[in-house]
DNA sequence: TACACGATTTGTACGGCGTACACTATGGGC
DNA sequence: GCCCATAGTGTACGCCGTACAAATCGTGTA
């Protein structure tokens, strides 16, 4: 364990211009205004104002400061939804997937780097911990529940990909304007070859929003509350 | 349209000495020995005893060239499955998935590279072309089998992404030394502050596995079969 | 049959990347 | 009041993608 967990009180020699939360504030900020593949440690430092070696002060090297931008992420979305006690197994799992799935949304660059690292945070495992309990509560064996767990964030984290795998630019565009032009784009297949997705266009070029994984969710859930002893 | 689809006849100047089909074995090569960040004009082009150049004559750049790979991988899957007319609708989805997903471990660095192109080739729309059909089959209306297709697709390339994320080498370790690292490194959870994920240690780490694929994909069809009308 | 011209590959070069290394300046511990 | 660990900079190296001009090849045309 290096500095980079905790500054231990005070140390010798100048002081500290930066800390790893303003670095990975400025990495966002890339990553929100110009996309994933323009995240680098020059990048970084030029939006700090400081030469490209002082970055590595606070981070041990690129593939670091990704794995910290994805934790930092992560732990954007309102993990205490997943605990509440006053909602349903159904209602904590749904409304923190819809949050995670948003806080992703609106960070596409840095959910991309997300299916690049693996994810093996603090706040991915009081996650997956929170998950089981849920499914516990929804009356799922302690290994139906682990199972179940990870099937919760595979759909999550698939579905996010499939979206962001397609926006074009550094941002997520507005839901309506992204369907309509889905919609367009899927108006050039061939109807004779692929007459059903002819006919589903619009519900196919609905895809990347909100009800359609409000439907996926559900479904999945559904099928996991079959899975319930008792 | 230039050349870079399909070469008319025969053309003026030098012969080529290579083709598209080349290129895209190279970079697969180049993907399966060292990695997805390995994958570059320069490593394909001396894996092709060329100069860097040459490249260019067949792929419009790099971006292009990852495109036409996970377009590649994709098409290595047994698609066929999906529309065997012997099978009923769940043993077609479940067999290409479980296909689809041993390709993709296969060539994890391909994988990932999938996670940041979109899925918009002929292959993706064939598939879905063949999963809408198969709900269909399993008794859904034409907009719940369009939207449960997203769904399937979502649930392979979500459980996909979480593997090959933690994958740290080029190629995907055996299952069970998989599953046993898996094991070992969640030893070290705290019990008292994650119990349930220490009590359910062994499932988690077989998250990676292929039964646990077929236990997730088997949810997912439970809860899209619960939306057959009639 | 000879030549012109388009297609292919190469040589070279440019700007940008991550990051290693030597150096300067800062300021707490003795 | 000095020592020296530390933060930040200057510089440089070896990569990368790829633009551009030159050389070579071989078909279509004169």
């Amino acid at each position: 364990m290096s500095d980079h967990v905790n500054p231990p009180a005070r140390r010798r020699g100048p002081v500290r211009s930066l800390d790893v939360e303003r670095v990975v504030d400025a990495a966002l900020a890339v990553l929100d205004r110009g996309g994933a593949h323009t995240l680098g440690i020059r990048s970084v430092a030029a939006q700090l104002g400081v030469r490209p070696n002082a970055i590595y002060t606070y981070v041990e090297d690129l593939a670091a400061l990704e794995r910290v931008v994805v934790e930092r992420v992560l732990s954007l979305a309102d993990v205490a939804v997943l605990g509440a006690p006053t909602l349903g197994w159904r209602e904590r799992i749904t409304e923190y997937a819809i949050g995670l799935r948003r806080t992703l949304h609106a960070h596409p660059g840095a959910a991309s780097l997300l299916m690049s690292a693996p994810m093996d945070g603090v706040t991915a495992l009081t996650v997956g911990e929170l998950l089981m309990a849920a499914l516990e509560d929804a009356g799922l064996s302690p290994e139906d529940a682990a199972r179940g767990t990870y099937l919760v964030i595979v759909t999550v984290i698939g579905a996010v990909a499939l979206d962001v795998a397609e926006v074009p630019g550094p941002t997520v565009p507005p839901e309506d304007a992204w369907v309509a032009a889905r919609h367009e784009a899927l108006e050039a297949v061939d109807h004779a070859a692929l007459p059903r997705t002819a006919a589903a266009t619009p519900v196919i070029a609905a895809w990347v929003g909100e009800a359609q994984f409000r439907w996926s969710l559900g479904a999945v859930l559904d099928g996991l509350g079959g899975r319930a002893r008792a």
